[in-house]
This record gives C-alpha cells, structure tokens and sequence, in this order.
DNA sequence: TCGCTTCCTGACCGTATGGTCAGCTTTGAG
DNA sequence: CTCAAAGCTGACCATACGGTCAGGAAGCGA
C-alpha cells in the first residue's frame, strides 16, 4: 500500500500465496457462503495445505475479512466515475458502465459483499457507518446539485442511488437466474452491452436527464 | 392444499408446530444463510426441542427446501398484479407496489431466496427452468405487445424485468444497508411510501409510459 | 376401555470443522 | 558461513453439528 516493497524472494512467495489464498477464499466464500465454505475447500482450491492458510491468514474471520475489505474497496473506486462529470447523463452514465463492469468481472466478490449485507454486516458495520455514509451523502449532494440546476428532474437522490446500487448489482448477484433464463448461458458481450445500454436509458429517461 | 383438513387436535398440533418451525427457520436462515444456520438455533427459536424438528422436517435440507418453496410462492403470486391491466402505468405499478410489499413484509424469506439464487439455487433449480422461466417469457410477450401498441418506448423486455425485479428486491436484502444509512432506523410508512414511488415515478418515466 | 397411531424427547453417535503445535526447511542479513 | 527469522506442514485436538433411536405420552376410532 505505502512502500514500493523490495521483492526478495520472500516478500513474492508473501505476495503470491496471500494472493493464492485471497483469491480462492472469494470463490468459496462466494458459492457456499461464510457459514458454508470451509477452510479445507479454501486450501485445497489455492494449492495450499490448510494448516498454511493459518499461517496467512490466523482465523476464518480474518480471511474472510480481508476478502469483503477487497471489494468494498474496488466498489468504492467506480464512485471516481461520478466526479468531475459536468451533469447526471455523463455521472451517472459512468457510473452505471463502471458498476456492471464490476459485477461482471468481480461477481464473486460482489456475491460475498451482498451476502455479508444481507447477513447484517457483522464484519463492516463500521465502514457502512462512516465510508459508506460519507460517500452517500456527498453523493446525494451532488445529485441534488444537478436537480437544482435543473439537469434532471426532483427525484429522492437516495433512492436514485438505490436504484443504481440494485439494478447493478443485480446482474453479479442474481446472474445464475439470469444466465439460467438466457438458455443457460452466460451473457454474452453484446447482451452485457445492451443490458448496460437498457439500464442506462432508462434510469437516464427517468429521472428526466435525456 | 387439496383437502379440507379436519380440524382435529392432532391436525391442529401439526400445523402449529410446522409453522413455528418454518417461521423460526426462515429467520436463521435469512440472518447465518444455510450453512451457518444450526438445527439447534431454529429448535430454540421455535420453541421446541431439537429431536422434535427432525420428526417433522426429517433432515435440515427438506426443512429449507421448504422454507423456499414458500416465499417462491408469494413472489410468484405477485405477477397477478401483472394481468388484467391495461397497460404498463398500471401493470407495472401495480407489479412494484405488490413486490416492495413482498420486501417489507417478508424480508427475511427475501434473504432467503436472494441467498438461495446466489449459492446458484442448488434446490430449486428446477423451478427456475420451469415455473419461472415460463413466468418471464408470459411477461416478456406482454410487455412487448404494450410496445408494440405503442404505450411505451422500445425497451428490452428481459432486462426491464431484471430491473423491477433488482430495485424491490433491494429494499429487503439490502435493508440493513438502507437502515444504516437512514440514521440506523428502519423505514417509517412515509419513507416506504416514499421509496415506492421514486420506484414507480422513475422506471415509468424511464420507460416512456407516462 | 382397548389398542393403534401419532407425537414427543433426552441421550447418544459419527463426523467434519476451525484451529494448534512441534519441528522441519528455506531465506538472507551480517 | 552462521544463525535467527520467516515459511511450511503432518498430525493432532476439542468442539459443534446433523442426525438417530428407544421408549414414553397423548390422541382417537371402534
């Protein structure tokens, strides 16, 4: 985060394994669940005998931790789409193509994000009380901004954004039914770009900024 | 379901105690998902000695397979909402009011299932590639006919479900979230009604229907 | 009342899981 | 080259969990 980290041999086998590990814990956590993925399934998934998962990471909680850290993190950058946007077409447009791009390369961890809401955030209560606050409210703020200039017409910015979150994270979290109702098939580039395309033209057309 | 059900002691006994049983299951099974909810913690809940659960619901999958199939049922029973309306202001409004209802009554048994689709609906499977796949294909039709007729813009049918769908559906799995950030109170009647209608008010105009 | 069925439950069991630890190997600074 | 620190792991442990079962209590048709 901070130091460039020289790269000895044993800060690479650090990287490389928490890596191995975070990556597999996201996939496990995300098809079974906290309560059901198991640290053996981890392991064995990153290549690693379990007793080494303890060595990375102490505790379940730990791991698992570390994981929701990670996304809400890469969830939080795709805000960066919504500044220096001079109107809601353009901020909200990038919003949207930044958030479904999310879902559809970071759909297991999208999975484990939503879980751990649903499950009532024991582990980031704090951050959905101060990150996720002050990003809501400064968001809303612009929102109302733009309403007051009259670039879009006076919808509840709040709701606005549930909607957003919702409809976005629809296509990680519920897109085994989704690709379940396409044949079985995953989305394919051009459906992900129509999805994108209809849920930008209607969130856009509703809240009167086309 | 078909017959009557005499009302005998014992007919009475059973009913009373399945209920407590799914009631108290759907709960845990909403706040630890599948694989963190315990026998024991639903036994408690309900009220009832471990033993006497598994001489109902022979083994924790047949007790949640059951708790599924229930909130499947009254998410389906919304789309009468659907039918018999003249066109997508009341059809669709009708839809969302019916579906926010569902969030704010059954939250937990929307968890449920969220959680359920999410783990890749290992249970019920077959019902998305039956029940509800021809439940979207009606829908679908309808609404295209409605295009087709001109009372609305040109919008991809599949993904203005998806849509409808992800916004209500928000408001029970993403509660916690939406109560955190309302002051870490629940929503009050006039903020549901609130968030009905930025729904309702947005996708409608989204959809060129008003 | 009899006798069969349903309902109920404390005690028990096998297993899987999260986590520990002693002791090994590898790395790299001095 | 030395040796302390970091990395690694097979074997192990305590616990908690889903599920079983024998045997008792309650309901109820005849």
């Amino acid at each position: 985060m901070s130091e460039p980290e020289r790269l000895s041999k044993r800060n690479a086998i650090r990287l490389e394994n928490e890596q191995r590990i975070l990556s597999a814990a996201e996939k496990v956590f995300a098809e079974a669940g906290f309560g059901g993925a198991t640290m053996q399934l981890i392991a064995d998934m990153a290549g690693l005998p379990k007793a080494n998962l303890h060595y990375y990471f102490p505790t379940k909680e730990d791991l698992y931790r570390e994981v929701v850290r990670k996304i809400f993190n890469i969830w939080l950058h795709a805000a960066d789409s919504f500044d220096n946007a001079p109107g809601p077409v353009e901020g909200i447009g990038a919003y949207i193509d930044a958030k479904m791009e999310i879902s559809r390369r970071h759909a297991d961890g999208s999975k484990v994000w939503a879980s751990e809401v649903m499950h009532g955030a024991p582990v980031i209560q704090d951050y959905l009380e101060t990150t996720l606050r002050d990003w809501t409210a400064g968001r809303a703020a612009l929102i109302q901004r733009w309403i007051d200039e009259g670039k879009m017409a006076p919808v509840d910015p709040r709701h606005l954004l549930y909607m957003l979150w919702a409809t976005t994270q629809h296509y990680a979290d519920f897109g085994h039914q989704i690709e379940t109702l396409n044949g079985g098939k995953p989305l394919s580039d051009k459906q992900w770009k129509a999805a994108k395309e209809s849920v930008k033209s209607i969130i856009l057309r509703g809240i009167g900024a086309l």
